[in-house]
DNA sequence: GATAAGTGTGCAAACGTTTGCGCGAGGTGA
DNA sequence: TCACCTCGCGCAAACGTTTGCACACTTATC
């Protein structure tokens, strides 16, 4: 079927292992034997078979990346990222979503285990570092927004909330709703956190009606707003989980005729390419995507290489554009 | 190390057959045994080795995907719908992006070629079919919006263009204009072939200076725009190679005080989620991503189970919205 | 009571590659 | 001339799994 080094062994009259040590250009063959031989691999289009590579112990040239699915923009980017930097080093990337679900994220980290892949970078997990850790036992990992992991790269979520907080605050909004992930993740907790933590700094209460459940796509942001806009006394000022539900939340908003920022201000989180390009602009916490990825595998190759490497918390920043007032 | 059907086979007195037939429900093997072996392998942390599986000719639990980038949302809805059926017949996805670059597809091929993996789905692919044909000899392949090849599943671009262009001239333009992506793909042929031949059915020209390039992302669209409103008779709309271009066109022409649908009309292609919520929202063509995806992927797997396939053309289809004027 | 059929398990080869070791041929230095 | 070194290559084991075949034992069939 598939030509092996065997068959080229074979045709050349000679051993497989000369074979095998021509074709990486081993220093103890003859030139011309390995002129001979890598010519012959050509023609004759050979392709090793990684497979048997792995097996004798030579290490996996891929790493695995687990995210909780495709269509969010933000793990794209940082998919980006980490493809950059493992391509770099030689490295292809191994790709599975797990879509918020427990069953589908094991079956993930099985395969992962499977293919003994040589490193593994995990996004938006839903479990928590301990059984991470154990899991992944032997093999390198970094993972992405999960502080309390030895090896982890972030940023500060629940700083970054604050500074959103601040920023509504310093333009006189005092009623301040939010739009939660919906789902009980690491980040959705950090976040709901940092708005909490933003109105108590600034001395003002946090009324659990102003916390709605979106779920993290732009849907979730257009139905969740009218449950904010119908209170008593609804908020001046609204700041979501991320980008896309605050995408949403201006499209509900628009719906009922009011419009942002003038009726409404709103706050996204991620720094997504569309919230520099929706209109109006949107203000948002930046969330630094590809960098985070190229931070995390960078971390990962350093881990896969034996050096010691620390957890990494970068500072988030806020981005200021139109749906939270006109620019000066 | 890691503990192999060998260790299992030794701690439970048998040999390493038995342990491989009870491990996988072997008829022939005894009740007992098979509990004794299984539990055995649970507390041991036995995972098997998909390498040495593939080395004794079982087929691979993973198919590979080629696209062109991870941040175009296009695709990135495409692999949902594949990875979905992909599960569904327990297998996994080995993904890479190519970027453009013809090196890169050529590494990344080279990878699905050493992975032994059991079937590829390609889309966006820079070179012909006939290249691709050859290139995969073997292994199943699916292409994605690639008419002329034997297993495609695309959807009629040229087609979706020609209505784009009626959509407009039914609302009174005569003069339209054209961003393309500004790469030499299959697709960007055949739209840009879709919107001139428009043109043409309807008895009108199509001018070269009415054809610009962006670069398929919104950066594009907004550089591009000016070239067409700076001539000296612009155009009363636009179509876009894709909604990205789209939304940068129309930020474009925002920067430039001009408003849409008012001013200038403008038509997306893809129908990307953010096509509905963008305000003005997108008139598109609709390219069914998941559902491609999905088809692509039933294909590909009728294909390795041997069944006989063949090419599939969708029907695009126009989403009248408010970028080409007011709804009624 | 012999033969046949079924049941549970082991042997060993095979998949494709890498690598430590060995070995002969030729070269170098004393 | 002898010992030693380098060069170029082959041998064979090893990685972890699957599977056809063989073997011993038990149970059914006539």
């Amino acid at each position: 079927m598939t030509v092996s080094i065997k068959d080229i062994a074979q045709k050349a009259g000679v051993s497989a292992s000369t074979v095998s040590r021509a074709l990486k250009d081993h220093p103890r063959i003859s030139e011309a034997m390995r002129q001979k031989i890598q010519s012959l691999a050509r023609e004759m289009g050979y392709v090793p078979s990684e497979a048997a590579r792995l097996l004798v112990g030579q290490p996996s040239p891929t790493i695995g990346v687990a995210i909780p699915d495709f269509t969010d923009p933000f793990y794209m980017n940082m998919l980006c990222g980490i493809e950059e930097v493992a391509i770099a080093h030689q490295h292809e990337l191994f790709v599975g979503s797990f879509n918020q679900d427990l069953h589908r994220q094991r079956k993930l980290f099985d395969a992962f285990d499977q293919k003994r892949l040589s490193g593994v970078v995990i996004a938006g997990s839903l479990v928590d570092a301990a059984f991470l850790n154990h899991q992944q036992n032997g093999v390198p990992a970094v993972l992405v927004n999960h502080y309390n992991y030895p090896f982890s790269v972030a940023i500060d979520q629940k700083r970054g909330m604050v500074k959103a907080v601040n920023h509504l605050i310093s333009l006189g909004h005092r009623h301040i709703g939010y739009v939660s992930l919906g789902v009980e993740t690491n980040s959705n907790r950090l976040r709901q956190e940092g708005y909490i933590e933003g109105l108590a700094l600034a001395g003002l209460p946090s009324d659990p009606n102003w916390i709605v459940a979106g779920d993290g796509g732009i849907a979730g942001g257009v139905t969740a707003v009218s449950k904010l806009t119908s209170l008593s006394v609804p908020p001046t000022a609204i700041i979501c989980y991320n980008d896309r539900t605050a995408i949403g939340v201006i499209n509900g908003l628009h719906q009922q005729g009011l419009s942002v920022p003038d009726d409404m201000s709103v706050i996204g989180f991620d720094d997504l390419e569309i919230a520099a390009y929706f209109l109006p602009s949107l203000t948002t916490v930046r969330q630094p995507h590809t960098h985070l990825g190229r931070q995390a595998a960078e971390k990962l190759f350093a881990l896969m290489y034996g050096a010691n490497v620390q957890a990494e918390l970068l500072e988030p920043e806020l981005i200021r554009r139109g749906s939270t007032g006109p620019l000066v």
